[in-house]
Parts: structure tokens; C-alpha cells; sequence
RNA sequence: GGGCGUUUAGCUCAGCUGGUUUAGAGCAUCUGCCUUACAAGCAGAGGGUCUGCGGUUCGAAUCCGUAAACGCCCACCA
């Protein structure tokens, strides 16, 4: 065995003896059910940190769960990604020399399926390397056959629910992709403008002027209307008069509202209903006409303009919309229609997508009524039904609740479901889309008899994904099969605070609607994952690491340890590849710690020492102490504390300690009993670490006895987790006790077995100490006078020999340490820097005695002996009493000193 | 404009309902060691008055108020 872990051959070994032995897959049977549901990640993606935070998390868990014995199954899948993906085709397609609106939607469609074979899967083979233990027979993609149907007979239902209906409204526009968005899909940024005050000549008052400020000022050709407050005083002149829209010519009405605020800009507002979403409101109150200035790509059209007023404004037809800004207000500018132009700062929208900024536009959709899920989601997550890790997010999903909008599900796509609404072709033709009758549509899972045409429009990705939990075990199309009442609720959600309206909150609606019961009990929210300065990571930035790439550098046991150390719920985690160089130094420890033990050599015939019995009593309770730390830790889901109690139990506890404890002399056999209790103890420590580092440890523990074929440290069942074994625990009651019952006297038992190892540590610290600071090799025997008796751990692990107080009467120099009020003393050959031991004790003995002058602050004070806990007072007490002997002894190790 | 969160060692974070030996961990730093599992290691050491101010209390990193800085979410002020 080599003195380093060399992780690449070992994790392909073990991961596809999992997938042969099909250890990940999981049947409904009779053992408790853990669910988790992959929050599909696209179809097409790649796997970045973000990907390996959250799948590590949910690994570990389901691991977890495996080794408690449950039954446990991560469902894995993709998602159709409908505008990310349909733009990822479009743009191949152009470097292609093909033009979507070249193309039929079936040749579309073609060509997207192909790309989806293609790329579509290669983000879950990559979860493969990082040890995910997915049930890859149950892959499930958004838009295969059995989820398709779902969604479809989710629109029929909800349809006839009266909770989806199709209306014409202001929608959010990408004009890059030519789609509707929903609201969540709109990113507002700040950005710095300008504030363009025109002048709208008022007709019946030659010469003067209506001053409008605006921050779009190419939007004027669709005005209809310029709107004061009645109640503003400076525009009292304007009411009832017309003003002429400059560098157009139409003339419009002064209407009056309260909605313009007063004080603010000029009072005078442009209307320009069919492109702004306060604006159409006005309309729809005044009833206003609308005039749509913009073809569906954000470019002028200026066909929509009145006839007699197109001569004018001819030229920007067809101009883009952000030109055409720069154009008109050097137009306006020349005829000196332009006030003045002051900087601004607002915000505006961009999709999420594309990143282009969204145009308001009135238009056709579908939409969901979303009061009623939001009257059904909510009480849940409030009162802890399902709890969110952290909390915090509880205000933001009340938030969101309680001011709920309609959710416009339709989308202008092609890859996506199609949206199973139908028209008469016949009457279609008559009336147009905008005019055919509601109640002439037919909203069917099939298409109807007859010459009907389908709505062209696509579904919004995530009104497949809300259906996820649901769809995974076909709970949609046959509600009460045997999966989903086995498999649902799942248990835990991972997944990004970004996406909690998206899609944990509508899951929790769809959940209730579909099922009656939460889709999940827990939902873990994972932190951002940045570089470690703090920023996010990107492509342009080239700041995001390649996860394949560091796995092939660290290991993947490696990286998910460096992703998960700094990884606190919630918390943002600043990636640096150092923390996963520490995630693979651990690797290192584990693997030699193995090395050592296994490279024992046993013999059967030698007894065991006392110090080695002593050890194991004292590890067996360390563990169990641990053990329990950590599953207490994982009913928080403190996943990165667990992680570090792991660690420091490996590195500090067991090899630092336990080891050399009961490390035999140099070419010295270990007797048997030591040897087996060792063994004993690695497999429970590999069984704890395994949901952090699956491969390492089912390496070790396949390697620390003889294994059946098939046999995984995954499936070994760990139901003993929080306890110790009871065999190596001393039998009989303490002395003193009165029949404590089991658990108590193991506590009890555990909690001594701690504290005099404490202090046996404390005390081979001192000495190591002393050795650092004189330099004196470990080699080299020391002896240390000790007023107490001390376990022979001492002298083994500190090379020296102890003589008790009494029988030795040091000659020469000595230097002496304190252990709690004890004082011990070692004997020097060579000189002491008297100057430097003063020094040291003298600092020591001032905080003593200014610790004892804050717990006497307390003691003498009248009113903290009355208030505080009588407890609290006994320990004052105590430590007063410990402080006064400490000080003592310090004192008088001082006085012979200086002598 | 609302709401939420954060601020503890050089860095990343614990510190739960105020009292547990005048603040803990990992990393980094410094010193000494290639000691027969591991230099991707071992041993030892240094380092913070808990963002500022005020209050409650016998007692505050912990509770309250306030200011500042940073971050996030929501919102139709053109």
C-alpha cells in the first residue's frame, strides 16, 4: 500500500460495483420510505459548483438515511428547460445557416430532440463521478411520455376548475426570444438613465407647453393621453385642454387622475397604454384605445400609427427600440422640443434568459388564478408542517404569498408542452384569436373530432416541474398507486433560495391540490456558491472551476468535502480550491491511519496491556460521545459542523490519540483483543464518515475483513448510530450509585472515562511542552515527579518515568507545570533560564488571581447570591475555590524559584 | 419605498432559552522536527473583548433600542 490515496481508480471501481450489485435502486417494501427528488437540473447543462453543492448535500443525506436502515431513494432526472433550451437549439441551428422561422414546429421539434439525445444526460453522468447514489432506473426527464401526460391532464383539470383561463393582459416580453415570461422570470437591475422632458404643445394655447418627463421617450407614438392630478395646483391650467404629442402630431386629451403622484417630475404623465403596465390600467379606466408601437422584436412599427400621422414618423419604422430613443431625442432636440434631460436613476427589467430588457406588452395568454394555491400553500409552511432550513425564508415565502399574482403560463416556444386548447378552424378563421369566444374553446388531453386547430403556445417549464414530487411515481394520472403512497411525502428539498417561487413554493401548491399532503417535510436552502472573494461565480469571469476537473485533481471524496466545509445552510460559501486540497489531505489521514492498523502485526498469544484496555474503554466512549454529537447535528442539518466533528474525530481522537495509545513498541506484535476492538472501531468510524466520502470508505471497508460478494459498507446496516456497544463497556454498577439503569451508568461511565482522559492529555501536553520549549527530543526519557498517581498512558505517550512525589527529592534545577491545582515537576540535566519559567508563571498567576477578582466581584455582591440560581452561585463558589488553590500553588512554585 | 439577514481571531464560521473557569473550531501564520502509518505529516506556540453608542440586569457576544457597513428579497412612482 502506498503512503498516498490515490482516489481516480478506486472511485470508478467502487461506484460501478454499486450500479452492478444495484445498491442504489429501491422497490416500496416494508421498511420506512426516504425520498428525495433531484431538482432536475437541464437537460442540456453541464455540471458546475452550484450542481455539486446541492447533489452533495442530497447524497449525504440519502446515504445517511440508506445507512439507518431506511428505505431510500433519490429519484434523478432532467428538465426540458423550454426557453434556455429552445434558445440553445436556435442558436446551433443559426450556426447552421438555418433560421428558426424557417423551419415547421415538427422540424423544430426534430431538430430540438436530436440536440436533447445528443447533449441531453451528460450533466447525470457526471453525477456519477461525484459518488451520487441516485436510483438511475427511475431517470425521468420533464417532458418524457409519463410527465408529459401529467401536465396535460394537470391544464385539463385546473381548466375546468375554473383555475386557468385565457386573457388578453400586460405581459412581461422578451424580444430577443419572442415569449411571454412570467413575473418571476423578470430581473430588475439599477441602472443609470435619463429623464426626458418633452414639450406637448397645448392646442388651445398656442406657444405654450405641457413639460412631460419620461425615461422612454421613443414610447410617444403610442400615446393616447397625458394624465395631471386634479388636485396639483401648477397644472390647474392644463385641465380639460389638448396637448400635441411632439414630433408626432396627434392630439390628445388632458385626462385627470389621483394615480399621478403629486410633486413628483412635472405631474404630467404620458399614457401610453400599450406599454406600460400602469399606463393600461389608466386606459382600461378611461377607456382609452391602445396603440402598439413595437413589432414582437422591440422594433418600431410604425403601421399602427394613425394614417395621416405616418408621413411624419415614417422613418423610425423599423428601427430598433434603443435607436430609435437616441434618434427621437435628437430629433426632438432640432425642433426644440426638449426641455432638458437630467440623469436618473430606476430599474429595469431584463429576462432572465436572454438578459434583454423586457417590453411591457398587452397580449393573449393563459394564466393561472393563483389565490386559491396560495390559500392552500401558506398555513403549512407557517406553522412548521414543513420546515425550512433556515427559517428566514419563511418571511419570504409569506411575503410572496400574500401578494400573489395570476401566473402566465403560456410561452410563444415550441419545445415545451403544448398548451391542450383547441378552436374550431371554421370560426377561428371569422373571428381571429383575440375575438373567438371563450366558451368555444375545447380543452381536451385529446384532440377533438373535427377541423380544430391547437393553440400554438408552450407551457412555462416550471408548471411541469411543480408536478415533479407528483409525477416521479406517476401520482398524477393514478393518484393512489402503490409508489406514491409509498414514496410520498418525500423527506428533504435542496435546492437554491432562487428559486423558492419557482418552484418550491408552487410544488407545495400542486403537492395539496394533487395529492392533499406537502410534497416534502424539509427543505434545505443552499447557499450561493461564490470564489473566495466574494463573487459570484461565472464563465466570463472564468472564476468557476470545472467540478470534472477537480475531481480528477482531489478526488471526489476530496471535493465534497472542500464544497461542504464552509457550507452552513443558508449561508453563501466562498469556494477555494484550498478546501479541497484539506478535503484530500484528509483522505491522506484516513488512508494511513488504515495502513497502520492494518500493518499490525498480531499475536495471538500476548496479553493485553493495560494501557490498551484503558484506551479502548476510553475511545468506545469518545465515539459514542461523537456519534451522538452527530446525529444531532444531522437533525439540524448542520451537515458542515457534522462533516467537522468527523474530522477532528479521525485526525485528533483516534489518530492522534487512540492510535498511539495502543501502538505497540517498535517491531512489537499487538495482542489480539487490541487488535479486534481496533477494527471494531474503524468500521464505525468509516460507517460516519461514508455519507461525507462514500468511495474511501466503502474502499477501507470492503478492505478491513473479509467481505461477501455484494456486501457494502451502504447497506450495512447502521441502526446503533447514537450508541455505543455495549460489550467493551465495564459491567457492575459505581461505586456509590444507587441501580442506575442502563443508560444512565453508561452515561455516567462515559462522562468519567472523558474526564480523566482530559486530563491524562493535559498533562502529556505539558510535558510536550516543555520538551518544545527546551528542545529536548522525545527519544530521550524524561522523569516526571508527580504528587498524584497517573495512568501509564503517560509515560508511553510521553516518554517518561514517573516517580512519585514523595519518593524523590529532586537535586538540581527542575521545571514544573500546573494541572488544574496540581503541580508536577520535571527534572533538568541542562540549564533553565530561570528569568524565562518566572516569567511564564507569573503571567499565569495574574490571570488567575484576575479571573478570582471577577468571580469575588460576584460573590461579594449581595444581590447576585440573592438572584441568580443557587447553581450558579455553587459554581461560583467552586470556582473560587479552584482559582485560591491554583494560585497557591502557583505561588509557591514561584517562591522556590526564585530561591 | 418596504421587509429580512449579517457584522465574533488574518480568512471561513460555531457560540441554542443571558451565568459552564475573564470567548471556541477549521484553515492560515510562527517555532521545532523527514520519530519505525501519514511532511498531503507530527509536536508546540501566538492571535479576538465579540462593528459603534445607549439601555435592561446582580450578570450581556447572547435580550432591547439606536447608528453605521455589507448582503438579500419584494414593490407600478412615470
Amino acid at each position: 500500500m502506498d503512503s498516498k490515496y490515490n482516489p481516480t481508480d478506486i472511485e470508478a471501481r467502487w461506484y460501478q460495483y454499486w450500479l452492478d450489485n444495484k445498491l442504489f435502486h429501491s422497490e416500496p417494501d416494508g421498511r420506512e420510505p426516504f425520498t428525495i427528488v433531484i431538482p432536475p437540473p437541464n437537460v442540456t447543462g453541464v455540471l458546475h459548483m452550484g450542481h455539486v453543492l446541492n447533489e452533495t448535500i442530497q447524497d449525504i443525506l440519502v446515504r445517511r438515511a440508506r445507512l439507518e436502515g431506511k428505505n431510500a431513494c433519490w429519484v434523478p432526472g432532467t428538465d426540458h428547460a423550454s426557453i434556455a433550451t429552445e434558445a440553445k437549439v436556435i442558436k446551433r441551428l443559426k450556426e447552421q445557416g438555418i433560421n428558426k422561422s424557417d423551419l415547421t414546429r415538427e422540424q423544430f421539434l426534430k431538430h430540438a430532440w436530436d440536440w436533447t439525445d445528443e447533449h441531453g444526460g451528460i450533466i447525470l453522468k457526471q453525477l456519477r463521478k461525484l459518488g451520487c447514489s441516485c436510483d438511475w432506473d427511475r431517470t425521468s426527464f420533464t417532458m418524457d411520455e409519463k410527465r408529459s401526460k401529467a401536465v396535460i391532464k394537470v391544464f385539463c383539470d385546473l381548466y375546468k376548475k375554473g383555475l386557468i383561463y385565457r386573457g388578453l393582459r400586460m405581459v412581461n416580453w422578451d424580444p430577443e426570444r419572442q415569449t411571454a415570461l412570467s413575473d418571476e422570470e423578470v430581473i430588475y437591475h439599477d441602472e443609470h438613465n435619463k429623464f426626458y422632458y418633452l414639450r406637448y404643445a397645448v392646442a388651445e394655447e398656442p406657444g405654450k407647453y405641457a413639460i412631460v418627463a419620461t425615461t422612454r421617450p421613443e414610447t410617444i407614438f403610442g400615446d393616447i393621453a397625458v394624465c395631471i392630478n386634479p388636485k396639483e395646483e401648477k397644472n390647474q391650467w392644463l385641465k380639460g385642454k389638448h396637448v400635441i404629442v411632439p414630433g408626432v402630431g396627434r392630439v390628445i386629451p388632458i385626462i385627470e387622475d389621483r394615480y399621478v403622484e403629486i410633486g413628483f417630475g412635472t405631474g404630467c404623465l404620458k399614457v401610453t397604454p400599450a406599454h406600460d403596465v400602469n399606463d393600461y390600467a389608466l386606459g382600461q379606466k378611461y377607456n382609452l384605445k391602445t396603440i402598439d408601437i413595437f413589432t414582437p422584436d422591440a422594433h418600431l412599427n410604425m403601421d399602427t400609427v394613425e394614417q395621416e400621422l405616418q408621413p411624419n414618423v415614417r422613418k423610425y419604422h423599423g428601427m430598433d427600440r434603443f435607436e430609435c430613443r437616441k434618434q427621437i431625442v435628437e430629433d426632438l432636440k432640432a425642433l426644440g422640443l426638449i426641455e432638458k434631460i437630467e440623469d436618473y436613476d430606476n430599474k429595469v427589467g431584463y429576462s432572465e434568459r436572454t438578459n434583454v430588457p423586457i417590453e411591457p406588452r398587452l397580449s393573449l395568454q393563459w394564466f393561472v388564478k393563483m389565490q386559491h394555491f396560495a390559500d392552500i400553500a401558506l398555513p403549512p409552511v407557517m406553522n412548521d408542517d414543513i420546515v425550512f432550513y433556515p427559517a428566514k425564508y419563511k418571511n419570504t415565502y409569506r411575503n410572496w404569498l400574500e401578494n400573489i399574482k395570476d401566473w402566465c403560463i403560456s410561452r410563444q416556444l415550441w419545445w415545451g408542452h403544448r398548451i391542450p386548447a383547441y378552436y374550431d378552424a371554421d370560426l377561428l378563421a371569422q373571428t381571429g384569436l383575440k375575438n373567438y369566444p371563450d366558451d368555444k374553446i375545447i380543452v381536451s388531453e385529446t384532440k377533438p373530432e373535427g377541423n380544430y386547430v391547437q393553440d400554438e403556445g408552450a407551457l412555462d417549464t416550471w408548471f411541469s416541474s411543480w408536478l415533479w414530487p407528483i409525477s416521479l411515481f406517476d401520482g398524477i394520472e393514478h393518484p393512489d398507486n402503490k409508489e406514491i403512497r409509498y414514496y410520498y411525502p418525500t423527506a428533504d428539498l435542496v435546492t437554491g433560495p432562487d428559486i423558492i417561487f419557482f418552484w418550491v413554493a408552487r410544488m407545495i401548491m400542486a403537492g395539496y391540490e394533487y395529492q392533499g399532503k406537502m410534497p416534502f417535510k424539509h427543505v434545505y436552502f443552499t447557499g450561493i456558491v461564490r470564489d473566495k472573494l466574494g463573487r459570484k461565480m461565472s464563465k466570463s469571469l472564468g472564476n468557476s472551476p470545472d467540478p470534472l476537473d477537480l475531481i480528477a485533481r482531489y478526488g471526489a471524496d476530496g471535493v465534497r468535502m472542500g464544497i461542504l466545509l464552509s457550507a452552513p445552510a443558508g449561508n453563501d460559501i466562498l469556494y477555494d480550491d484550498s478546501l479541497c486540497e484539506q478535503g484530500r489531505n484528509f483522505c491522506n489521514k484516513i488512508w494511513n491511519c488504515f495502513r497502520m492498523v492494518k500493518g499490525l502485526d498480531v499475536a495471538a498469544d500476548i496479553a493485553q496491556p493495560a494501557t490498551s484496555k484503558y484506551a479502548i474503554d476510553w475511545f468506545n466512549a469518545q465515539l459514542a460521545h461523537t456519534e451522538a454529537e452527530i446525529a444531532d447535528l444531522f437533525s439540524k442539518y448542520r451537515l458542515s459542523e457534522a462533516l467537522m466533528e468527523i474530522y477532528k474525530l479521525y485526525c485528533d481522537e483516534f489518530s492522534g490519540w487512540y492510535l498511539e495509545m495502543i501502538k505497540p513498541g517498535y517491531q512489537q506484535p499487538i495482542d489480539k483483543a487490541t487488535y479486534e476492538a481496533t477494527l471494531a472501531f474503524f468500521d464505525r468510524l468509516l460507517r460516519v464518515l461514508h455519507p461525507f466520502m462514500p468511495f474511501i470508505t466503502e474502499e477501507l471497508w470492503q478492505n478491513l475483513y473479509d467481505r461477501q460478494p455484494g456486501e457494502s459498507i451502504m447497506t450495512a446496516n447502521q441502526t446503533n448510530m447514537e450508541k455505543p456497544i455495549d460489550f467493551w463497556l465495564r459491567k457492575g454498577k459505581v461505586d456509590g450509585e444507587s441501580e442506575p439503569t442502563e443508560n444512565e451508568s453508561r452515561e455516567n461511565r462515559n462522562g468519567a472515562i472523558l474526564k480523566d482522559t482530559a486530563y491524562l492529555k493535559q498533562v502529556i501536553t505539558e510535558i510536550r511542552a516543555v520538551r518544545a520549549a527546551k528542545n529536548i527530543p522525545q527519544k530521550e526519557q524524561l522523569t516526571l515527579i508527580s504528587p498524584v498517581e497517573l495512568n501509564a498512558l503517560v509515560s508511553k505517550l510521553a516518554n517518561v518515568q514517573i516517580c512519585p512525589t514523595s519518593q524523590t527529592t529532586p537535586t538540581g534545577q527542575t521545571s514544573k507545570f500546573i494541572v488544574g491545582t496540581t503541580e508536577f515537576a520535571i527534572p533538568m540535566d541542562q540549564f533553565i533560564n530561570v528569568e524565562e519559567e518566572l516569567r511564564k508563571l507569573e503571567a499565569d498567576l495574574q490571570h488567575q488571581q484576575g479571573f478570582l477578582r471577577g468571580v469575588m466581584a460576584k460573590l461579594s455582591n449581595e444581590r447576585f447570591v440573592q438572584n441568580a440560581k443557587p447553581e450558579i452561585v455553587a459554581l461560583e463558589q467552586k470556582k473560587k475555590a479552584d482559582a485560591e488553590a491554583r494560585i497557591a500553588a502557583l505561588e509557591e512554585t514561584i517562591k522556590a524559584l526564585k530561591k
